[in-house]
DNA sequence: ATAATAATTTAATGATCGTTAAAGAATTTG
DNA sequence: CAAATTCTTTAACGATCATTAAATTATTAT
């Protein structure tokens, strides 16, 4: 059975809220990437003690996997609002600029977990960098049955490339993670969503 | 005095080519980002033992530098030969070809190593994470000024926003690099080069 | 040859890494 | 109440981190 945010019945109850505490250690490894969070940081942003962390985890890449999941069910909304867009300039429009938005909220760490977690490859974390990889590469899929759809819908021409449409997309959505965690500000970001997306092959508008 | 390759006339000689174990050195880090390449990686990679690498450029930080600066003048001949093309479509196609060209050489570790080494951020890199962030900085502000010639010279726009221009490149390079990291492969990322620049605001072509 | 110098080798340093054993504290069950 | 259970705390584990001291080796200068 794996553990819960209920503790058991019978014995010491624990005296933390697990959600509270997975998103205290999601933005620690948003700020610093899954090597660059060491259990002492995880200890201090968390407030607990490892024993703790370890009883309610796992391990430290267990609780980074909970992480990803937590932010992935906090970002899903957004590919949803965004997929469910009238016509594909408006779904790749919807998409990037809320993922600027995400990317330089006051309340985030600049840039995205996932995009920039798969930059780094410390031997150790290769087993994350392929999984957040794989994340990236389901969320290009989502664009691309929209996109699919967009086509047979008549707002995109005949001829048009779903998969080129959506790794476009996540081309630009990475390279605005990175611009964002380099330090640029949201206006400057969302000039250039602007400029990405002034070459849509929209068939209406 | 700083370490050159030459050795001192006196003293025992080195038996290790400088040039040579720093471009060791430069791939293993391009491979692994900075706090992912240990010591212990280098003096594999390099086929010495720590003391010799210590003699020779000081720690791991001024190593580092080293290699970026290897790396830079590497990659200065085809920022060069970009903006030395006769207008900024022109230049614009040349960087990013050849930036996709060099992402997924055969010879070279996936990706870029500024822009990725700058997506980490442990506590103990935060300087090299600005250190690489200026450089991307320059980077841009060499485009700039090529992109501001070309609206004197009549082949962008006169209303034509340089920096902007500049920064969309970037940004679509980052995500190059992080795509080609991802595992993407040559010709789905030249798809994606001729897309981002099917938007470019040409006068002439 | 001897002295001086510098690179290499071996082996170790203290710090920090992720992880856990052992003991103490808090709760439910019988 | 006592027994059982589970969390928290304290303190440590071995591994690895970047770095270096000390000894050895190879070269030039005298």
């Amino acid at each position: 059975m794996p553990p819960t945010n209920k503790t058991s019945t019978v014995g010491r109850p624990r005296k933390f809220d697990r959600d509270k505490v997975i998103n205290l250690a999601l933005k620690a490894f948003w700020m610093h990437g899954y090597d660059g969070t060491s259990m002492r940081i995880l200890e201090s942003a968390m407030g607990l003690k490892a024993p703790s962390i370890y009883g309610a985890f796992g391990n430290k890449e267990s609780l980074f996997k909970t992480c990803i999941e937590s932010y992935n069910n906090k970002t899903r909304p957004f590919h949803l609002k965004a997929v469910d867009q009238p016509n594909s300039l408006l779904v790749a429009k919807c998409l990037l600029e809320s993922a600027v938005e995400h990317m330089t909220s006051e309340d985030n760490p600049d840039g995205c977990l996932i995009f920039l977690g798969a930059a780094v490859s410390s031997p150790s974390s290769d087993s994350i960098r392929h999984y957040l990889s794989d994340i990236a590469s389901r969320c290009t899929l989502l664009y691309v049955d929209r996109f699919e759809r967009s086509i047979e819908e008549g707002d995109l021409p005949k001829n048009a490339d779903p998969v080129l449409l959506a790794n476009y997309l996540i081309v630009v959505d990475r390279g605005l993670a990175l611009q964002a965690k380099a330090g640029h500000t949201k206006p400057d970001l969302l000039k250039i969503v602007s400029m990405a997306l002034s070459n849509w092959p929209c068939c209406d508008r």
